[in-house]
RNA sequence: GCACCCGUAGUUCAAUGGAUAGAAUAUCGGAUUCCGGUUCCGACGAUGUGGGUUCGAUUCCCGCCGGGUGUACCA
């Protein structure tokens, strides 16, 4: 029951028996049709001039007349220009939103046993420091990204690769030894990553008072750098790491699992999770191997001091560095041996990689690397990559100390939710857990719609005062104009009017209707194309299109007072799919809508 | 230098190569104030620049200008 799809197959059929010739569905351009002009879909006729070796006009009037002849579901037409605008009768429009109500998954593919396996890596933390702004806009593409693809019936792992390793996590675990006094999260009421995360700040104080210190005595800042004492117990602590030291590994594993549950935390607010974990302590190794076998096997080449790089150079781009000339690994190595590790684990069809913008270069490279390698899944690999998110004020800098704490913001939407329904008083009659069940919908409503509905590969900007606005293009407005209509239904009940199961054809609706309808069934589509190009932010603005479109309906039409009762039931049916079809939009972006608000 | 990305109303965002480039917000004017924070109508206002491709370009190609990112034996 696609409408669009019913065009399509009748114009094929027009063309056939007009022109006498075979054309296929991507050769057909059909679109909404613009406000201005009557109809509902516009079949452009351009593309079909070759084939019709008419003039633009005699085209569109000629498949005009056959379609309105020949297809029930056409009742007019009007030809402006090369445009054929259709109109589609409106016995039709009834029928369609009958369909959408007998089918509460509408728009959704149900996913099969043997369907596309996707793996999403998206998150992807430090364990030295806690969770950004700039995290946040990854995490909310990670999870909607996958939810979008499971609502396109595939099969869906949602994975995290968590940097555990390495020099930046032995800074804060030298920081606690020195000068922790033995502080944990317990004992000073810190969340295990701002614990950690503080430690990596007063690491790097106490080593820049060092180097200028030493830099006071005369020594330049590269000698200075040479000459630190810290800097070098950290390499020690990493090399003791290496070795397997059990203190060390001791000390390592517990701060990492502080840090741990500090990200549990934080995800469980944003409502992320994952299916399965990578550790690169536990994948590093995997890499080395990997590029150690293309080295034996003429892919890769090593120099006189030992170190192992790829030339790319046939490619367009530069040498890379695989492997240090003391034998360790680098970034590259980590990624290609935890593709690895993926790829003998499952039997991962299409493999996304949810990484800013910065790191466009490696993912090339990655590429080109798996494939080298002879790993086939390494060409069709995808970075979804996104901009940076600033703020109002300009760009976070973690030197300035202007970057968003992932945890604070959240908080700080959640209080700015609490207060403006408060002084509404909207909430007075509903008890103190409901209200902050919806306060926490609300406010992280309000940042994840705005993160989300911008185009992700773009930078933004994020005004936290704007998004939790109740009007305009927001979270909120969306959660509002659901809550209304379940208010609506509600109050039907009371009234004792029942949304009927069926409708009745036997009634007029008006154009608005109509519209309406048109655009609660374009969800199947927008659904499907924002799973087809990994585009997640179609669903922000197609739902806050149906949200805007139902509030002025909402204003024009009587539902609970009409008298007619067939066109009572209709709008109240609608106005019931409208609301469930809202939800569905929000649950990709994974927004919870409340009931009331 | 080279590579990639981005330049759209004052601002924040839209626009599978299609009609007069849409919203929101801000500002100004009018109507309505009837289930829930109103809503509706109007005004104002934009494709960085120069070429090319074609029936038709915000979109594709090339050259400039402006901004971002990358180009590390960092991750």
């Amino acid at each position: 029951m696609n409408i669009e799809n019913i065009l399509q197959e009748a114009v094929i059929e027009a063309v056939k028996e007009l022109y006498n010739a075979d054309i296929n569905a991507s050769q057909i351009t059909l679109q909404k049709t613009k406000r201005e002009f009557k109809g509902h879909f516009t079949l452009v006729t351009f593309p079909l001039l070759k084939i019709s070796k008419k003039n633009p006009e005699q085209t569109a009037q000629e498949i005009g007349e056959y379609l309105s002849k020949k297809s029930p579901v056409v009742s007019e037409f009007n030809v402006i220009k090369g445009f054929l605008n259709l109109t589609i009768a409106p016995e039709v429009w009834i029928k369609l939103l009958q369909y959408i109500n007998d089918n509460p998954e509408f728009g959704f593919t149900p996913v099969a046993d043997d369907a596309p396996l996707f793996m999403v890596e998206y998150s992807s933390p430090n364990t030295n420091k806690p969770l950004h702004l700039g995290h946040i806009r990854n995490n909310l593409l990670g999870h909607s990204l996958s939810e979008i693809l499971k609502a396109n019936g595939k099969r869906v792992i949602k994975t995290n690769i968590v940097n555990d390793r390495g020099i930046h996590i032995c800074k804060s675990m030298l920081a606690w030894q020195k000068w922790g006094n033995s502080e944990t999260p317990e004992s000073s009421g810190k969340k295990g990553d701002h614990l950690i995360g503080d430690y990596y700040v007063l690491f790097d104080q106490k080593y820049k008072a060092e180097l200028a210190d030493l830099q006071a005595k005369g020594l330049s800042k590269e000698e200075a750098e040479e000459q630190s004492a810290l800097m070098s117990e950290v390499r020690e602590m990493l090399r003791q790491w290496e070795a397997g030291d059990k203190e060390t590994v001791e000390l390592w594993k517990m701060m990492n699992n502080w840090v741990y549950a500090g990200f549990d935390e934080t995800y469980e607010k944003l409502g992320i999770t994952f299916d399965k974990i990578y550790y690169e302590s536990d994948t590093y190794l995997a890499g080395r191997d990997e590029v150690l076998r293309g080295l034996e096997d003429g892919i890769f080449y090593q120099k006189d001091d030992n170190s192992v790089w790829a030339d790319l150079t046939a490619e367009g781009l530069d040498e890379k560095i695989l492997l240090r000339s003391d034998g360790t690994s680098v970034y590259m190595t980590q990624d290609i041996g935890t593709a690895k590790l993926r790829f003998d684990d499952y039997p991962i069809d299409t493999m996304i990689y949810v990484v800013g913008n910065e790191q466009n270069y490696h993912f090339q490279v990655l590429s080109i690397l798996l494939d080298k390698l002879g790993f086939e899944f390494g060409k069709g690999l995808v970075h979804f990559s996104y901009g940076m998110v600033e703020l109002p004020e300009g760009k976070m800098k973690s030197r300035e100390g202007t970057v968003v704490d992932a945890d604070d913001l959240m908080k700080e939407m959640i209080d700015t939710a609490r207060e403006t329904s408060q002084e509404l008083g909207k909430l007075d009659d509903v008890s103190p857990e409901e209200t902050e069940n919806i306060t926490q919908m609300v406010g992280l409503g309000a940042l994840k719609y705005f993160i989300l509905k911008v185009d992700p590969k773009k930078n933004m900007t994020f005004n936290p005062k704007e998004s939790i606005d109740f009007n305009g293009n927001t979270g909120p407005f969306i959660q509002y104009t659901h809550a209304r209509i379940k208010s609506i239904l509600r109050r039907a009940k009371e009234q004792e009017i029942a949304v009927p199961e069926t409708l009745s054809t036997d009634i007029t609706i008006s154009e608005k209707e109509e519209g309406l309808v048109q655009l609660l069934a374009e969800f199947e589509n927008i659904v499907k194309q924002a799973g087809n190009e990994y585009n997640v932010s179609l669903i922000g603005n197609y739902v806050y299109d149906l949200a805007k479109e139902f509030n002025q309906f909402y204003h024009e039409y009587p539902m609970l007072r009409e008298e007619n009762e067939a066109l009572r039931a209709f709008r109240l049916s609608l106005s019931k799919n409208i609301a469930l079809t809202i939800k569905k939009g929000m649950k990709l972006f994974g927004i919870d809508v409340p009931e009331r608000m």
